[in-house]
RNA sequence: GCCCCCGUAGCCCAAUGGCAGAGGCAGAGGACUUAAAAUCCUUCCAGUGUCGGUUCGAGUCCGACCGGGGGCACCA
């Protein structure tokens, strides 16, 4: 009869014991020990914390645990993006304050981590919804707006006619409202935006510094998104207006096979060349259609090409000849210049839209595929120019040198660069948010709030209507929204949008190196210190925007001189999400498992351990695919051993049993190296080994009471408290040791110990395996060979025949090629 | 349509270009037990999606295809 292992007593019995020890508090940023800052996404307080966090913090947790156990000075903080929508709804819902239902979800969420163990400091927690810390997001406003990166515009932004809000992208799904399902439309709005377009070469370039660290995929991600193009801006001469129209163009080259010009239809450009005309009935029908074209329809590329001719004319600068001009929706009206020179034979666009108006096709690069008149199908490949006067023969990147530098040479037009990249739009017709601190003035304008007036707050929810309705619930509260002007003093009105909640996170990394500084948002001394933020982990969904955003504010913050670094997160780690059969857990799925449920059912420790033990780190988890009994049993059979250790704590290792020392030292090797290389699960495997060969060394091989076991037994406890930390600390008492295990350091390596005795070496024949034979592993290439032309298997098959090459790589392998 | 990642045992997953299996789940058998649970021991199972190439040697590198997943999507 074993001793029953008390996973739920242990873990009442020790959360009470670290609440005293506080082991997790960062260190002075002065402290000599080298610093790590591990920081996990903050997440939003939504409810109680799902398996998605469990996953995500157990990650998390065991590499903030290694290098403490290593010896470094680790910070590993946690807070609450605590702004957003999902409280307001609470509050539309259920008539609940968003700042109270915020803040009971908070205490709801840091209990379960309490629970959960996490090795978060507490004593760095901050919230974004608290004035304490949103003040600093309006300095930061104000900051960006003194150096001309906040701005307001007018613009056509996403719209739900349902909810009569506007809408962040990432709030449209596939062109519909992700809360009511409605098709979103375009609404023309003023609005304020940061021009995170001055730094989009800085956000793609900077990226190199990355590389390695970051995963493949969000790097690429983020490439695409800023969308880098180059090509060159050319000038048309216009018919009958004296400017002229300049178009990008990626294609230079086919500058002899324009045949049209197209400009983009809800474009100020296009209304101007209609104005006064007898087709400006005709044209503003045309953009009233399609501004009314929801989302849903743009995004059907292959919907016919419409369009309007606008009885105007271009002359293409290199042959002189007469264009017409258009207006239609395939054309952008916010990128490039909003028109664009169209070349149907190498552009798919241009060619169905040539087609669908009848127009010209000429095709000005023979790639050897068939003539696009024919297929319709433009062509896009590598060949040589024709029917291009001085182009002809050429290649095309050839072409393209050689057109640009007649273009400058004449003033027609240069090289150019475009981004797919768009300004920021952070203005939100929300409630639970950050008020912009502009005040609007009828005389003096847009006036910034003085310094000394920070933090603008929200004033109280109650008595405010918070449904949608087109404008700020803001805007209604009268007593807040009426102020005077910080200039002129004449009554004037308070902005009353709030900013969108990516504000909020895209510099909280910074400011935990103090959160509770009430002079400024961070110290620079401080922050140069911890930052940046050695390792990032958090879902990929976060792939573009959070992570870009914050290189945008590092960036920016470090051009003000406040930051000496311009990347905030040195590496990331993505972890992959938590399903139930093969999809994302969801109540109406029905596949929904409950994180609570779960710890109750397995304990803290096994939850984790199934999780870090799933697979990858990177890799979705199926919950149907893993084991938390198996877990359990697993954490049984180590807590075990701690209990079968009869030496005393402080006995000499070095005296221990020779085999299973090497063992140990062995997996600590293979553990510290699979942890510093994200393979978390390959680490528990690991462990798993060493626990297995204890069970089997203390059974039947050196007892329970020699140095080796003891060694063996505390490698295992201090290998499991970065995943299993009650486990862990349990162990580590019933061993004589003192709480608490996270500080007790990692055990020193001894590399002589690394060296095996023998090492089995293959002997091939032409690759195919011959035989196996022990040898020594400082054994020299000709001694092996030596051994391995004097084994039987091999001499009988090589008899008679003609060697062509020895390969021998001592101590592994021999392979005689015949 | 463009781009990226991934296909190893019934399942989850290991394997610096060098013995395909480390670890686990599930299955089978056994020990202990009056029996069961727990525990311990033993054990079955694939030649790495397909085809071709490079190499003395390929799960690993290259190419094509098939299958799965993801990102972008009229960006000129």
């Amino acid at each position: 009869m074993h001793e029953a292992y008390d996973i739920h007593g242990v873990q009442a019995k020790w959360l009470p014991i670290w609440d005293e020890l506080t082991p997790f508090r960062s260190g002075s940023a002065d402290d000599a020990r080298p610093k790590k800052y591990v920081l996990d996404m903050f997440p939003y307080p939504s409810g109680d914390l799902h398996m998605g966090h469990a996953e995500a913090y157990a990650l998390g947790d065991v590499i903030a645990r290694y290098w403490i156990q290593k010896g470094f000075n680790v910070m590993h903080p946690i807070g609450w993006d605590s702004f957003g929508l999902p409280a307001e709804n609470a509050a539309i819902k259920r008539g609940v304050d968003p700042r109270a239902w915020t803040y009971e979800n908070i205490a709801i969420h840091k209990a379960s981590m309490r629970r959960y163990a996490c090795s978060f400091d507490w004593d760095r927690v901050l919230h974004t919804s608290d004035p304490e810390y949103y003040k600093w997001n309006q300095w930061l406003f104000l900051e960006l707006y003194k150096k001309g990166l906040a701005y307001r515009k007018d613009s056509a932004v996403n719209w739900c006619p349902t909810d009569q809000t506007v809408l962040a992208n990432e709030q449209v799904v596939a062109g519909l409202c992700e809360r009511c399902d409605t098709p979103v439309t375009k609404k023309k709005l003023n609005q304020w935006y940061l021009k995170i377009t001055d730094y989009a070469d800085r956000l793609l370039v900077d990226m190199d510094q990355l590389e390695g660290n970051w995963p493949e995929k969000v790097m690429l991600m983020q490439r695409n998104w800023i969308g880098r193009s180059s090509g060159a801006e050319v000038s048309f001469v216009i018919e009958a207006r004296a400017e002229p129209i300049v178009v990008y163009t990626t294609r230079p080259d086919t500058l002899y096979g324009v045949t049209f010009m197209v400009v983009a239809a809800d474009s100020e450009l296009a209304a101007e060349l209609v104005a006064g005309s007898e087709i400006e009935p005709e044209f503003k029908a045309y953009v009233d259609g399609v501004k009314a074209a929801s989302d849903i329809d743009r995004l059907a590329t292959d919907r016919p090409k419409t369009g309007i001719f606008l009885n105007r004319y271009a002359i293409n600068p290199v042959n002189g000849e007469r264009l017409q001009i258009w207006a239609s929706d395939y054309v952008l009206s916010d990128y490039g210049t909003g028109a664009i020179m169209a070349v149907p034979g190498h552009d798919q666009r241009d060619l169905d839209f040539a087609r669908a108006m009848k127009l010209p096709v000429v095709v000005v690069l023979d790639t050897g595929e068939e003539d696009p008149n024919q297929t319709g199908i433009a062509t896009a490949g590598e060949g040589t120019l024709i029917n291009s006067g001085s182009l002809n023969g050429l290649s095309k990147t050839d072409a393209i040198t050689k057109i640009t530098a007649e273009l400058v040479e004449k003033g027609l037009g240069k090289s150019a660069k475009n981004y797919r990249l768009r300004d920021w739009l952070i203005s939100r017709q929300r409630f639970w948010g950050t008020p912009i601190p502009i005040i609007h003035c009828d005389s003096c304008g847009e006036v910034p709030v003085p310094q000394d007036q920070l933090p603008v707050r929200l004033p109280d929810a109650a008595g405010l209507d918070l449904k949608p309705k087109g404008s700020s619930p803001l805007g209604a509260a009268q007593d807040w929204v009426n102020v005077s002007c910080p200039k002129c003093g004449a009554p004037a009105k308070r902005d009353a949008d709030t900013m969108d909640t990516f504000f909020d996170s895209s510099w909280y990394f910074l400011r935990y190196t103090n959160p509770f500084d009430d002079v400024k948002a961070f110290d620079a001394e401080l922050v140069n210190q911890w930052l940046p933020v050695d390792q990032y982990v958090g879902g990929v969904t976060h792939a573009i925007l959070h992570l870009l955003y914050s290189r945008f504010f590092t960036k920016v913050l470090f051009d003000i001189g406040l930051l000496n670094f311009t990347e905030p997160f040195t590496r990331l780690l993505n972890q992959g999400m938590v399903l139930m059969d093969g999809s994302a857990m969801s109540k109406s799925r029905g596949n929904l498992v409950t994180l609570s449920e779960q710890l109750d059912m397995h304990g803290v420790d096994a939850v984790r351990l199934s999780l870090v033990f799933a697979g990858p780190p990177e890799d979705d988890v199926d919950w149907a695919d893993v084991s938390p009994t198996g877990s359990l049993k697993f954490l049984n059979r180590a807590w075990r051993i701690s209990g079968d250790i009869t030496s005393e704590p402080g006995v000499d290792f070095t005296t221990g049993e020779l085999s299973l020392r090497k063992v140990t030292h062995k997996a600590l090797h293979d553990i510290g190296f699979a942890v510093e290389s994200f393979r978390f699960n390959v680490a528990v495997a690991r462990i798993m080994e060493l626990v297995n060969a204890t069970r089997k060394a203390i059974d039947s091989g050196c007892g329970p009471k020699d140095p080796a076991a003891r060694e063996a037994a505390e490698t295992i406890a201090i290998a499991l408290s970065l995943v299993a930390p009650y486990t862990a600390e349990e162990m580590w008492e019933r061993l004589g040791h003192k709480p608490a295990i996270a500080k007790a350091g990692w055990p020193t390596l001894d590399e002589s110990l690394l060296e095996a005795d023998a090492v089995t070496a293959i002997l091939q024949i032409n690759g195919k395996i011959k035989d196996r034979i022990e040898v020594s592993p400082s054994i020299s290439e000709s001694e092996l060979e030596k051994l391995a032309f004097a084994n039987s298997e091999i001499s009988s098959a090589i008899a008679g025949a003609t060697i062509l090459k020895v390969i021998v790589r001592a101590p592994k392998l021999v392979n005689i090629v015949l």
